[in-house]
DNA sequence: TATAATATATAAGTTGTTTATATATTGCAA
DNA sequence: TTGCAATATATAAACAACTTATATATTATA
């Protein structure tokens, strides 16, 4: 598993991402999703997760849907409009990250130290 | 420019893959190159840059070499053996943190929500 | 009947950042 | 010659965000 001070600034980002994609979630599925598709190096925990999800809805990002399933409740989580053009705007900043940290990860010596 | 949260866990690794890159740099050189190489989308502040030098320096994954140059105080910072071995493995665990998010980033739909 | 999995939630503690501030020299432009 | 930008390091206070621990409750499995 990675350490999670790495994942910390993309949380967000990867939670819009999969709400798009996937059309709603529940906070539990999105755990489940998030391990599923690194293969279980990339895990959240749920005290950094539903403060997360709390916060995006205030801002006006998500809705709930709370539902009851086998006698057990599930909020649904689900973008609004402004939202998707949050996730939109996160998703080409993430990428722009990406391609930076690969320029660093990639950059040959400079000259400056024969 | 990018959001700095986003940089927050990738910060000590970009540093230390610098250093091992050009043998020696000193602080305002670093925030110099990262610039450079992101065309200005990174950008390090020094409230992050030096505590995180100091902390390496106390772990001994570096060591300083001050030197005077036009009468300013220049501090170079270069990796210890153990810094060597710290950076590989700092690099690989990054490798792996932008392969999961491109999983994320590039995951379809699931099934589940016809 | 006990444990694992499912499901959400929050508070306290920790960590790490931003912002503001301090100090000092060199080079350039007005 | 005066002031500003660039160079160069440093730290404290304030803030943000996460981890860890804890709480609650149901269903499925051993």
């Amino acid at each position: 598993m990675l350490p999670t001070d790495l994942i910390k600034g993309s949380l967000k980002t990867i939670i819009l991402k999969l709400l798009e994609e996937n059309g709603r979630m529940y906070g539990y599925e999105i755990t489940r999703k998030v391990e599923e598709l690194t293969a279980g190096k990339i895990k959240l925990t749920y005290g950094a997760l539903y403060p997360v999800l709390h916060k995006l809805e205030s801002e006006g990002v998500l809705i709930t849907e709370p539902e009851n399933f086998n006698n057990r409740i599930r909020i649904y989580y689900l973008l609004t409009p402004h939202g998707h053009s949050v996730v939109t705007e996160k998703l080409k900043e993430l990428s722009e990250f990406i391609e930076s940290l690969q320029l660093i990860v990639e950059s040959k010596p400079g000259l400056n130290h024969a």
